[in-house]
DNA sequence: AATGAATGAGAGTTCATTCAT
DNA sequence: AATGAATGAACTCTCATTCAT
């Protein structure tokens, strides 16, 4: 039933945008009355929550699988792909995730972003094993790292996502995506002698 | 004429932000009633366009003095600066141009883009100088080198703007932003011998 | 089951407020839900008016001790004293019974106020003992004298509930009440020789 | 225009209740929508604020005449008189001023009372009067006075105008009101030898 | 060219109440 | 007798926009 209205708010978040997505028309949508979904959600703010918080799960979890892989620098290359996949499969969610303008409170919480910065740790943590590796080329920060990895991937992914790219051609749009996100791992290096 | 109400909206957008850049706000920054907006633009979207495009003369003019940098390693290192310079000191302006939602039909123009993709070839000239000058390590599409430097650059303005930063500790920002910049660098090589 | 049903709408209303009395927190209050309240009481205004009755039960009771008291001058001050001490004790519950504008029907019903009447009775009854004794100053009408004092008495209460006293400093409030209405007893003259 | 927005909203007050004006009822009475009335208010406490200075500068207007009266006792019953005939001519508007419950900041105002005070600055005076005169029986705190006199006054009206006196016969309302009034002037005495 | 007045749609939210189960 | 789910109407307020003057 909050599935019910999950899945509106997502639906009308990916057809219409952040903005438009009211009370009302989440209610329409799933043809109740907007009072009804008080029931079920204290106020707007805990639906865009909730599915805030099922996005960061989602990407989580796809992140798993590499976290086995023992060459950081393959495990970087590896969670970029899956962070491209997650957010080019789920471009609403990523959207509200990591663009769309905060409006509620529940946003601004400290609670909030535990979800996002677990996501974070396991980049940043990627960063210092390559840098222990004496694998990177440019910076022995892992924070400047991993922000500037994070930065990559988000930088394409936003532009695509907001409709930036219309110098790309459509049918390019893939290959060049995964070429720069391969260029950006140059700044790893090969590993010493 | 259509000058003061630009002005006016600009300095609301800059000051305050993009929600509170109202129609009756802007009629209310020249001291005149927000229908004569209407005689001088069709409506708040032809407005919000003209905010557009100006941003992007004032980003490309920003542009100019690295354009005659002999060593386009060089040259794009200032050019990423002055993107950097740019969207930091005008935040709402850059969320305009380059994140937020098109609102109207005027956006999604085709005309539209035509001053952003005179920026984005700025770039990609650029970046086809360093390919030829082999200098750059990991690709020789510069239609690649450009998207991945534009969205290094983008993704960490657009982290910082829509503020989903807050693991990096507010007095480092500047310095990471920087360092990661640079870090990006390194998908550049040295001179050939 | 009635009995928990005006216990919890009675806690809410000396609680916190007339209009924060709400069906749902009622039935929050006692753990039920909303719905089930409409199986004891037709609407909100059937417990409104039960709790109306509750109050009046309540100062009825409050008065019964100051009836034996034989010098009707001193009955009638002491029957001050409780009514003051009645409605500065609950003045949520003061509000509804005298101030507070009828909402339903239910209140307007001529049965209503048999109760009211009741308390009324009491005082016209003093007054009529007074003025019987010669001890009434300005008027030989009991009607009269019996308005009168309740005028009083209503008077100083619904402007300190209603929070008309700003006037009055806080720290004075109550020896300001007590003396004005022992001020008022000077309507009443020594007995005749 | 200002003026048929007022005019409405005091219709409704009286016609309905306090609670009941609401802006939408507003503007319904008028025939304009509820958008409309935002040009002339800023909200629904401006709307209710200004009525009730309108209300208070009626009543103080009212009084003046009797400033004139030499005796302080025949001024005391004369602003009495004046009181009544003051709220029993604009009962709602009376209700506003001095039974209401106060919804916004508006009358929680510092300012907003001045007006207020004002009116009560003249009975204080008078009381002052009266006690320096030797002519007032119980007490020598003519903050206790003037308390008692409003109190007195105040009762009666709010207990009509809120409907708690069905015990009045209707068609002796008016005289028992007038020989009340008479009854609390019994506070006072005859001037000293 | 500009105003003043007004519209109409829409925002989030709350409430008393109903009704099938 | 009671629930859970839902309704529908109401609330204040804001905004882009229009149009006669």
């Amino acid at each position: 039933m909050r599935e019910a209205i999950l899945a509106a708010a997502m639906k009308l978040f990916l057809a219409e945008s952040f903005e438009k997505t009211t009370m009302r028309r989440i209610a329409q949508e799933i043809e109740y009355t907007p009072g009804a979904l008080y029931s079920y959600f204290k106020d707007k703010d805990e639906i865009l929550f909730a599915l805030h918080q099922r996005g960061f799960d989602t990407l989580f979890a796809m992140q798993q699988p590499a976290l086995s892989i023992g060459d950081p620098v393959e495990r970087l290359r590896r969670l970029g792909q899956i962070y491209l996949e997650f957010a080019l499969s789920n471009p609403e969610l990523y959207d509200l995730m990591f663009i769309a303008s905060r409006t509620g409170r529940s946003i601004e919480k400290a609670k909030e972003w535990q979800c996002g910065e677990r996501a974070y740790g396991v980049l940043f943590q990627t960063m210092s094993d390559i840098i222990a590796a004496g694998r990177m080329r440019g910076t022995s920060d892992p924070g400047v790292a991993a922000f500037s990895a994070w930065a990559a991937v988000h930088g394409m992914v936003s532009l695509l996502i907001r409709n930036r790219c219309r110098m790309l051609p459509e049918e390019d749009r893939d290959r060049i995506v995964r070429e720069a996100a391969e260029l950006f791992m140059e700044v790893t290096g090969p590993p010493p002698e």
